[in-house]
DNA sequence: TGCTCAACTGGAATCATTCCAGATTACGGT
DNA sequence: ACCGTAATCTGGAATGATTCCAGTTGAGCA
């Protein structure tokens, strides 16, 4: 067994090595977010009962607390839009988001070792990190033209 | 930047400038974002109750929409806190926004022209606006060390 | 000095997320 | 293998910011 590659690494090996109890529900999470990323909190539940049957709304936004917490999934926080979850990857990418139907594409920092991510007057803030929110219109919003609110 | 006055207009002049009606909820409301910055709605709420009387929360919604719309005010929507409204100066600045108490402050660009703020891959979205976001802890929150009060 | 449409009132509704209290279950001992 | 005990999960109610709705009021043009 020298199942390396991360990216291809079993839930349950991702859940032990952080630490975290094994449960069918934190499995199915990860999975969710593994095929589809950027997935909301319903969008999980959703595939969560497809793939268990039952599960309650609280487990689910349990276990995404609990992900995140442990690093195993971040969390993403659009302005006007529910949270989304993304199986992170450990580098520092941003997001664009489309400003009319609330798509999420990941951007690489520009500039590799982020320039302006780090704050000329911190006003004493003792700064943990930086977050760069790119907004616009994705292809389909924009082809299908109007629609967009406002 | 020679374009100062701004802050000295009077709230009236502001509206009639970008053709909203002059009314008193949104001359209120322009008071009270200009005295306390970064107010949330509930803020503005309470000031301009306070200089009204009675007055709907949904006129207090409606007119900080309005004033947005007309730029004559900014939103800023930190995740996990209620939305934030600023007299915008134009200038395309971050804030630096407290994990624990939610405080934000300003925070100039520190490389005069964004230079991450052009994604390299933008997956053919169509980028309008770039914001940037630093997390971190307030000097308050800091000192006081434990229990993140919310 | 009226008229008209934008603004406002008050109350109910929505949506994502969290709180609660009790039932269930993973997993480190013995 | 078997137990005990947190850690998890269930289901339902609650919260908080914001929005929807339908009717009333008032700013500003004619």
């Amino acid at each position: 067994m020298s199942s390396t590659a991360p990216a291809a690494a079993a839930p349950e090996d991702l859940l032990r090595g952080a630490g975290l109890r094994v449960t069918a529900v934190r499995v199915a999470a990860l999975h969710a977010v593994g095929h589809k990323q950027h997935a909301t909190a319903d969008d999980v539940l959703g595939s969560v009962r497809a793939e268990l049957g039952t599960v309650s709304v609280q487990a689910v936004y349990d276990v995404l607390h609990a992900l995140t917490d442990a690093r195993l999934l971040r969390r993403i926080e659009p302005a006007g839009h529910p949270a989304r979850y993304e199986r992170r990857t450990g580098d520092n990418h941003h997001h664009v988001v489309c400003r009319s139907c609330g798509a999420i594409g990941d951007v690489d920092c520009t500039v590799g070792h982020a320039p302006c991510l780090t704050p000329s007057d911190d006003h004493g803030f003792v700064v943990e990190t930086a977050e760069v929110t790119y907004w616009g219109l994705c292809p389909g919003c924009r082809t299908s033209g109007s629609a967009a609110r406002i």
